[in-house]
DNA sequence: GGGCTTCTTGACCGATCGGTCAACTTCGTA
DNA sequence: TACGAAGTTGACCGATCGGTCAAGAAGCCC
């Protein structure tokens, strides 16, 4: 029988949802192995204590996501495809594993946390990087202007997705927004305006 | 002796710092009361219990930020400028009470809190509304696009801003990011790009 | 000074916390 | 089939949790 592993794979499961939504301190021993269906003696016997389990959650969500990440950035063609392709995936990737998102960004982002060599910042970081380095490329071939900075504008993409997906359950009750159910609109509109810019060139001769 | 409102702001200002930093789960009210160099039983005498203390403190902390962004959008001008201010004071008011910032951020945007009739999702909601409206008078005005969405624009932008904020600590060990430590040209950038696009216009002829 | 309210506190409560342990079952293997 | 390793569990541990309470200290009004 191979329930050994499956009840280690039991409390991973558990305690990753459990953490994503409670984080570390709301969330007690006795619940994860509830939720896993096995006695909290067996949580202690397969990950020695709760810090082990937790940064056995983190270690497993790490790799998952880098996984998951690791496709993006890898596509041709003129910039505004590159860039919209690129930012729609990497939302994706965020959407397809809430859990895991919730639970790394909450250890990127929380004031508490040590940020300094944490394996969930890599994971940010490298999503970024790769923006980043899609940035470089076409602003050394002049299809973006000279003084934009590389870093800074793929930080700003970063931003808007990892904003949407954390503010999505606050931005459903707010009635001035109507995009929240429309992931693909939002991503549209935001690589739309950062590409063009919003400001109306057409008919109206001076604002500035 | 006054002591009695003194402790009682000695123990919401201890909790507010802890709350801020560690979450409400994370702080025990012995620690608060440590903190605050009063007794544990001097807590519940003042607030009745820890939930209680919790909401007392949001409640200040939603006044107070309320207070503080209250100021925003009462500029004129022509939009470049108005943005650029709206944004910077926004950011500096976040950055004026931390701890303020982060208690109300993390009650809005944790996936374990009913962010539905919250205090604090007002706040956030309303410093929202304000950019929403300053954008839908130049909508009307004809200065941005019209088919610019004014609720998604304001969105973006107090995204970067609380986005900036949040990940303060994660972008200073970033090598790639040189803008950590200088909110004013990040916020700059942030409106230049968005108002005039990144897309270079000058001498390359064709990319889309 | 005598009452009255408000503060403040140490001692205490049951519940739950993270963690341990010994006993028992299950399993691979020789 | 015998045996050691691994897995599972209920009972138990000290510490800490949120919360209560009675008693004393301090302020106020008469």
């Amino acid at each position: 029988m191979q329930q050994s592993s499956d009840a280690a794979d039991n409390i991973l499961n558990a305690a990753e949802q459990l953490f994503a939504i409670k984080g570390y301190d709301g969330v007690s021993v006795r619940l994860v192995a509830e939720q896993a269906c096995v006695s909290k003696a067996s949580v202690f016997h397969h990950f020695g204590s709760k810090e082990l389990l937790y940064e056995a959650v983190l270690k497993r969500a790490s790799a998952e996501f880098e996984a998951l990440l690791g496709r993006l950035g890898g596509n041709s063609g003129n910039l505004r495809y590159r860039l919209s392709t690129f930012v729609k995936e990497h939302l994706a990737c965020i959407y397809d594993k809430p859990s895991l998102s919730h639970l790394l960004l909450r250890e990127v982002l929380e004031p508490g946390s040590d940020v300094s060599y944490t394996k969930a910042a890599g994971v940010l970081g490298s999503s970024f990087a790769k923006l980043t380095a899609v940035l470089r490329d076409e602003k050394q071939a002049q299809t973006i202007k000279p003084e934009t900075d590389p870093a800074l504008l793929a930080y700003l993409l970063i931003a808007a997705n990892v904003f949407f997906f954390q503010s999505q359950k606050f931005i459903q009750h707010m009635s001035e927004i109507d995009f929240a159910g429309d992931s693909s609109r939002y991503t549209e509109a935001v690589v739309t305006y950062l590409l063009d810019g919003v400001l109306n060139h057409s008919d109206v001769p001076a604002d500035h």
